[in-house]
Order: structure tokens, then sequence, then C-alpha cells
DNA sequence: GAAGCATATCGTTGATCAACGATTGGTTAC
DNA sequence: GTAACCAATCGTTGATCAACGATATGCTTC
């Protein structure tokens, strides 16, 4: 077991760090929008559905060595970070970039 | 234990992955690079050192409620990517960004 | 050489990641 | 309604992260 009780210091990674570190904002929404792309997988899924302004993600798969519900993991990670929306299409789901989210990654990523 | 003997399908993330998906050399330097900035503590230590050209780990230290074995941790993260360099500067070590991979992680995001 | 200070490294712990197979949920087609 | 398909979720496992304290290393200075 942990010998750190509950110190009241800092528990992690997580929300906790931003209510010690006020002074920066953007550095909470730049880790997590660089944490969404910190995988090749999913990278490599940001620029599939970026070469195809839309794509179902059985297409995805195809085009990946990873299991079904590996990649719907990663999409689920890039769906949370805000990068990526899905709308349903009939029995499927197209998956897109939200354009806005990759505008703010690129404007913080050139503001350092 | 894993129930996955040997696969040879895909470990997890690493540098097989390269060799699966040959297409995107830049996929791996991206999430390599993001993965670097994608920690809040790690994105303040990059603004700090570019906000004063160079930072010993002390003053970092000082600046952020961690203790100094995690900055350093942090630290090595970032030396690992390359985005910071540090050179000995007498008895402590002057740390400070690497403008060259600045540079390629912004042209990296922002050829996504 | 000993003392002192600045960093790095070691060793531990709990939490999270990343992968998979199996199952579930939802939508169309018959 | 049932079958079929697509995608999400569950449950598991091993690996890695992130935090800490304690210890080791390395360079000055005395």
């Amino acid at each position: 077991m942990d010998k750190r009780p509950s110190k009241s210091k800092l528990k992690c990674c997580g929300d906790e760090v931003s209510l010690l570190l006020p002074q920066d904002a953007g550095a909470e929404q730049l880790a997590k929008l660089a944490w969404a792309v910190a995988h090749p997988a999913r990278v490599r899924i940001v620029q599939l559905l970026l070469s195809r302004t839309s794509c179902v993600c059985g297409e995805i798969v195809d085009q990946m060595p990873l299991a079904q519900s590996t990649v719907s993991q990663h999409l689920k990670i890039l769906k949370d970070s805000g990068l990526v929306q899905g709308e349903i299409d009939g029995p499927r789901i197209c998956y897109g970039i939200n354009q806005k989210m990759l505008k703010q990654l690129k404007k913080l990523v050139a503001d350092l």
C-alpha cells in the first residue's frame, strides 16, 4: 500500500493540478489536447480522418493493425479530448475532426 | 497473467508500431513530442524555460508544487524527447529549450 | 579531503494506459 | 420479430506513469 496517507499535496495527474497551479489555464488544455495525439495510433486516426473529411470506424480498423475494440477505445479518447466528433449516419457512425479544436491545438502549440 | 502469449501482432506502444505502420514516419515523432507536453507539469516547465531563456532546476522546483525528484523526472522525460537540453554550468545545470525540436513540434502540429 | 549544495537515480506504491476477446446495444433489412 | 452488421462497452492483463522519500553522484569551496 501507499505510505502517503493523504498528504493533501498533489495526488498525481488530474484536476487537482489546476487548483494548485492557477496561473497556467492553457497548460491544462494543451496537455489535454497533446495527450490526445500522444500515441501513434491516435495520430494515424487523426490523419485518416483529415484525409477523407469523414470516415467510418470500420475503415479505420481495416487500415490499422489493431483490434476493433482497441480502435474504438482510441476513438473514445479522441472524442473525450474534443478533437474528434462522431455523428450517427444510419447504421454506422461518421467520425470527423472538430476543426475548432484542432485550431485550438495548433494555436496553443504555436504560441509556446 | 496475460492470456496473449506472443501474437506477434502489436505489443502496445513502442517501436514495433513503426515497423507495422511504415507509412507514418511523422506520426511516431509527433506522438513522441506531443507526449512530452502531454502533462500540465511538463507544459509548465517548458513555459518557464521559454520565459527565461535558461533556468536551473532549483528555480523550477520552487515554482511548482512538486518534489525535486518528481521535477527531475519530468525533466528527464523532456530531455529524452529532445525538447529540452541541459548543459552543466558549474555546480548546477542550466536547462533550456531545444529550439530546433520545438520548431519540429510546431511544424508537425501545424501540418496536421 | 571534508562539507555543502544541486541533480540525478533508486525503490516503492497506486493509478492509469493499452491491448485483447467477449458481450451488449442499436439500426437496418428481411 | 429475427438476423446481420457495426460500434461501444465490459472485464482482464501486463506495462507504464507519476508521485514521493531516501540515497547516490558531482562539482565547488574551504
